[in-house]
DNA sequence: GTGCTGTCATACCCGGCCGGTATCACCGCC
DNA sequence: GGCGGTGATACCGGCCGGGTATGACAGCAC
């Protein structure tokens, strides 16, 4: 059985990314031939030709594809390891919990308290990101845990604990003539007449094509619509950071959205364990 | 930023495994003394300390136990992108598939032939296994799709994309009382006298405790309720597997099951991807 | 055609590191 | 205080990763 050294990985996905042996051999530091051969080598070991060297350049084989994402995210676990470790290491007994701004702050201050009040408690240090920052910094161990929301948050490879579902919420001007209502359908906010329905990005930061605008933030959210451009969805948490210009309406339709806690699966860190069983707890 | 290679993370790993030095160098067929020189020089790049070499043995520091997990999944990802590529190269346009004995076969039928039709047809070799091995060969290698069922299987860490979400049904002896009724509740099942709950296997492999028999597959479930040994819970499509001794009636207030096409994320493999479309238009 | 340029592969050398042996320092224990 | 057993240290040798020089070959200009 084959063993891949980190070291050939990182060297591969270089050459698998410049596609050109002399650039990938600059970007690592070192000088083109130790390169060559160390990719033939792996080549060698796994018994598969990773690169199709023609008359006019270097391309990646349908192996080398596979082996691209496979071996970039092993690179990413080991790099998230080091720190994971180091970060356990420098505060034994410290977690850090990253969220969006806007989550839900009665939730988050239930959490934070359960654990205070727990038989052990962790110091929870709080950082706040933009949205879909929240994986990456999980991933990449700058945090441990982290409040995402399905289905909105990408939760793949994560293992996930419920804390709290809710429905959806319209938000629209506050003279609105709909603002009046007491529940509204999807469709019908969607086909309110010079009023778009704001639009929040998706799991890859791209947004759905539509006549909308296109927003990331909460604060953004609001501001529109107490301008009177747009109307806009959120969780019904949210209610609490509207202002006076603002009116909110559930939304009878809508899939429900649920606040879940995050953390990397083989993530056995006591700390992780024990605010996991807290959450559960709520 | 330290670069951990894989040689020092099988090193560390296997030290923590015995928390011993002579018998891990043993075990890697490698010398003591080279094994504790290589700790040590992971620990000094790391800037931690890994192991507490105290009077009476080898421990684990707390930073250790964070190592040990990220290092194992970190070593698990690099021998299967190893595999995985090297299948990609033997086969470039098949896929393994893994799936439950028992899994509904017309859904699976389904997904193949909606392969077959469509522009790209792969060869899909059909792989079926024991409970709870679904999710161990997608992670190490030796399978590219999954069926499996949320909540009963682990999806920590893969992609999925739901496919079927049914009812459950409770399993009793043709003969019983309640074999009668059109429809039975979970309190309903757990009281009937002399006649115990069939458990399945949580996540880990354990079981619930409680007085009921433990299963591992669909079978042994069948077996035991023609027998008149016990009552049990399965997805309703499992109907079209059930004997003339056997009664299905609908759990009403079951949680649902979804039958889930399952992969590990990053896996950005192009057959995988086309058959994830495929199956998302089912 | 003949250079010229730029690609990756090959040949060869050197130094560092991995691994081995021998030994030490230390502890627990009859 | 020997003795067995732990991990750490010292030192040495061979291998392998990296460097330089060069080769083989294609594309292109003329």
């Amino acid at each position: 059985m084959p063993l891949l050294e980190t070291r050939e990985l990182r060297y591969f996905v270089t050459v698998a990314e410049e596609l050109h042996f002399s650039r990938a051999a600059e970007r690592l530091g070192i000088a083109q031939p130790p390169l060559s051969r160390a990719i033939q080598q792996l080549e060698r070991r796994l018994g598969v030709t990773l690169f199709d060297r023609d008359r006019r350049g270097v391309t990646l084989t349908g192996a080398g594809r596979v082996l691209l994402g496979e071996a970039r995210s092993v690179l990413d676990g080991a790099a998230a390891a080091a720190r994971r470790a180091r970060r356990a290491a420098s505060s034994p007994r410290s977690l850090t919990l990253v969220t969006k701004a806007g989550t839900n702050h009665e939730l988050l201050r239930e959490l934070l308290d359960a654990n205070a009040a727990g038989p052990d408690p962790a110091e929870i240090e709080v950082l706040l990101c933009g949205m879909g920052e929240q994986a990456r910094m999980l991933r990449d161990g700058r945090a441990d845990v982290a409040l995402m929301h399905r289905p909105f948050d990408d939760l793949a490879g994560f293992d996930t604990e419920d804390l709290l579902t809710e429905q959806l919420i319209a938000i629209l001007p506050a003279g609105h003539p709909l603002a009046a209502r007491t529940s509204l359908t999807t469709a019908e906010i969607n086909d309110i007449p010079d009023l778009p329905v704001a639009r929040w990005p998706r799991h890859d930061a791209t947004y759905e094509p539509g006549p909308g605008p296109e927003i990331h933030d909460q604060l953004q959210l609001a501001q529109l619509i107490a301008l009177g451009q747009a109307v806009g969805v959120n969780c019904a948490s949210a209610r609490s950071a509207l202002w006076s210009a603002h009116a909110a309406i559930p939304l009878t339709d809508s899939p429900t959205v649920t606040t879940v806690l995050a953390w990397p699966p083989h993530s056995r860190s006591l700390a992780v364990a024990a605010l996991v069983r807290t959450a559960a707890e709520l």
